[in-house]
DNA sequence: GCGACAG
DNA sequence: ATCTTGTCGC
């Protein structure tokens, strides 16, 4: 059986793309509306979920696990498999994972109080980054952690450190594990910034990135692995 | 026009 | 994100 391959994309496709990315914007500007950036949520969160997403090829992974706030015990993972439709770009990363996010969330039995997310919040050039834009779809709290800078400059604010535009502190830039690079927490939805550095914090053990998300993204992992293992062994049949 | 650019 | 082992630097 001949090498399945990834499909090179034809001037259609990119014609295809183009008029997505306009619409895409477009939704952009009328999400980004509804991003609340308040605490909405319990005063002590019980249940914290962590989401994100592995690839192979036009095939993504979507996992969630949900931990118990206080212990950082995983109580539920969920995974989804699906075919992605929409590039990278960036600023648009939402359009490309939301789905896969989506279909795992679904899955779900156990109502998480707040999601913490795989990137931006806020801190994004049309305030609508992943986080924020599955929040918004969702209409539940949720936190943006990115581990590398979108928008914003670099700004110390006393002792705190924060991604600043126009005056504006879109981000708070944390230093989670000593000699490791800081990763930038933002408002998702229905958080404040102050409540969202406060569970980022919280959530951290051993890791960069706060526990749940750690251990989503081993989930997604493994599940890709997984995936090229048996499509390897068996010639994808 | 050039540079920057989450995952 | 993904491809990949050892290696250069603080």
């Amino acid at each position: 059986m001949p090498p399945a391959k990834a499909k090179p994309m034809t001037t259609a496709d990119a014609a295809a793309v183009e008029f997505s990315i306009k619409k895409a914007r477009r939704a952009q500007a009328l999400l980004a509306q509804k991003v609340i950036a308040k605490d909405v949520l319990p005063a002590e969160a019980r249940l914290v979920a962590g989401v994100d997403a592995a690839y192979a090829g036009d095939l993504g992974f979507g996992a969630v696990a949900v931990l118990d706030y206080e212990s950082m015990q995983i109580l539920e993972t969920q995974t989804a498999t699906l075919r992605v439709k929409f590039p990278y770009v960036a600023t648009l990363l939402s359009f490309r994972e939301l789905p896969l996010l989506v279909a795992c969330i679904r899955k779900l039995k156990l109502q998480p109080d707040v999601f913490l997310v795989d990137g931006h919040g806020v801190a994004h050039s049309y305030r609508l980054g992943l986080a924020s834009h599955l929040g918004v779809v969702l209409g539940k709290p949720t936190v943006g952690v990115a581990k590398n800078r979108l928008i914003g400059e670099p700004k110390q604010v006393g002792k705190d450190h924060f991604l600043v535009q126009n005056g504006e502190a879109l981000a708070a830039v944390v230093q989670t594990q000593r000699g490791a690079k800081p990763v930038y927490v933002s408002v998702g939805n229905m958080v404040s910034l102050k409540s969202a550095v406060n569970i980022v914090k919280h959530c951290i053990r051993d890791a960069r990135v706060p526990e749940p998300i750690q251990a989503a993204h081993r989930l997604a992992s493994e599940k890709r692995k997984a995936k090229i293992d048996t499509s390897t062994t068996e010639e994808g049949k």
